[in-house]
RNA sequence: GCGGAAGUGGCUCAGUUGGUAGAGCAUCACCUUGCCAAGGUGAGGGUCGCGGGUUCGAGUCCCGUCUUCCGCUCCA
């Protein structure tokens, strides 16, 4: 069900590449490896190498910048992994992340089983007996087939706080960085003063064990999130969701992700999560299809009002302009980290034939492009001239990821350059030596221009906003 | 977790009816090369996912296991 808000792309736009040359390309040049490799992998684990870890690192450099940096409303935080455990009884995650699940062992379809016909009232401590199938009787409401019996599908990753592993002990990893922002909620407001609305955002590594990992990262069981949690009085709800929206599709419009692989879905009241009134995904043109980039939802007073009775510490906030106290309700903006980095890498790739030569090329946003320049001289046997472009590339560090490359021929520079997505390459040749100055050239754009050595970190400088140094 | 397919040097693959591993690209060195993946010579790199079994002998057959990909109640 897609909603009637604009923009949205109803055509399905063609993937930009498959899932296997990207999959390749990003271990071939050290974006994506899989974990623990030499023992055999881990299934859906993925480690960033040295350009993937810089592209990661600058989506969210990116996504700081417009959530936090560019905004009065917005503050940062950075809570914990582990939480108290209660933290997850409250907010549902321990009842709605493990459910029992029964299988057919004849067509194999998965239920829940206290959502089979004939397990009305049923105790949780009947939900997890191993004979409770047998008991009941149950069969499978499609085709009447023996079930196996209940197998908890917990989606939470468990482990144990001291050195003695009772059960007394037990702490989740986060399946959510949402709950750092609510447990804070009034930490952050009375340190920051902010008034309704404003927001907490947060940047972390969350834990799920997924049922169903795989499609590369788009999702994995150890992934980072980037999620942003705007409390507004109740009554505003509505109208402020229907802001963050727009707001947030165009930022992947803002970093360069083709318009027309991007739309809007909204959940279906059945598919709600257990916390959510209304949820709007930002869908992106995957190459297996149209999948959820972003979720933005509005959660009601569902956390804090959870929170406030099971603490029993007063969550509400209290307006002086009406003199009213209420439980504020929460907007969240809910994005994967691993996720957008994908997203741009995917929606970034390019392929042209020349000369029957496949040639593929990187067109990430300069802001997003692990290396902003490379510095290639044009013959190397002149010791001049690489001793010239070594100071230009110790210049250029200072405030830009920079990299010099001399192992092969010019041609080929260039084309290594592109295939990682670097915006600029300066070449220093014999006239560099006389003149001090260099040529540049725009990956995008293939234009070239002379420059003098000073004047290529201002206009490198000039076309980023997030690359800085920092 | 279940069904289907697959796992050979960094990548893409070849390996005939089982006889103890090859190619192209990539990488590195030297020569050459002076603005968009040039050429030459040479080198490094694989206990054929892992563990068992059958066999005189297994990348090639059998079993188990792990991982990946494709399909089934997800949500970043």
């Amino acid at each position: 069900m897609t909603t009637t808000l604009e923009p949205t792309a109803h055509d399905p736009a063609p993937a930009v590449a498959n899932l296997e040359t990207i999959v390749s390309l990003a271990k071939r040049r050290g974006f994506v490896f899989a974990s623990s490799e030499i023992y055999g992998g881990i299934n859906a684990v993925w480690d960033y190498g040295p350009l993937g870890v810089e592209l990661k690192n600058n989506v969210k450099r990116a996504w700081w910048r417009a959530m936090v940096q560019e905004r009065d409303d917005i503050v940062g935080l950075d809570a914990g992994i582990l939480m108290h455990p209660q933290v997850w009884v409250t907010s549902g995650h321990v009842e709605s992340f493990s459910d029992p699940l029964v299988e057919c062992r004849t067509d194999n379809l998965r239920f829940r089983l206290d959502e089979l016909p004939g397990t009305e009232g049923l105790s949780q401590t009947d939900l997890r007996d191993p004979d409770i199938v047998e008991r009941l009787g149950l069969k499978c409401p499609a085709d009447g087939g023996p079930l196996s019996p209940p197998r908890r599908f917990n989606l939470m990753f468990r482990t144990f706080m001291g050195p003695v592993e009772e059960d007394a002990n037990v702490v989740y990893l986060r399946p959510e960085t949402a709950q750092g922002a609510y447990v804070n909620f009034r930490n952050v407001q009375g340190s920051t003063r902010k008034k309704l609305p404003f927001g907490i955002a947060q940047v972390g590594k969350a834990f799920r064990n997924e049922i169903t990992p795989g499609n590369f990262v788009f999702r994995t069981r150890e992934f980072e999130q980037m999620e942003m949690q705007y409390f507004v009085h109740p009554e505003r709800a509505a109208e402020i969701f229907e802001e963050w929206l727009p707001r947030r599709h165009a930022w992947y419009l803002r970093y360069g992700v083709s318009p027309e692989r991007l739309r809007y879905r909204e959940h279906a009241p059945d598919e709600l999560a257990h916390y959510a009134k209304k949820a709007v995904d930002v869908e992106y043109r995957f190459p297996f299809g149209w999948k959820e980039l972003e979720g933005v939802h509005n959660r009601g007073d569902w956390d804090l009002g959870r929170h406030s009775e099971a603490s029993g510490e007063n969550l509400s906030y209290f307006d002086p302009a009406t003199n009213e106290s209420f439980i504020p309700f929460i907007v969240e903006t809910a994005a994967g980290a691993d996720r957008a980095a994908f997203t741009f890498l995917i929606d970034a790739y390019r392929e042209e034939e020349v000369r029957g030569e496949k040639r593929v090329s990187l067109a990430l946003h300069p802001d997003l492009a692990p290396y902003k320049v490379a510095v290639l001289p044009l013959l190397k046997k002149r010791p001049e001239i690489v001793e010239l472009c070594q100071s230009v590339v110790a210049d250029l560090r200072t405030d830009i990821m920079a990299v010099y490359d001399d192992t092969a021929s010019i041609g080929k520079l260039y084309r290594r350059q592109d295939e990682i997505g670097t915006p600029w390459c300066v070449t220093v040749d014999v006239e560099s030596l006389e003149d001090g100055a260099v040529t540049v050239r725009e990956r995008d754009s293939m234009e070239q221009q002379r420059l003098p050595v000073e004047g290529v970190k201002r206009l490198i400088l000039d076309r980023l906003s997030v690359a800085r140094r920092g």
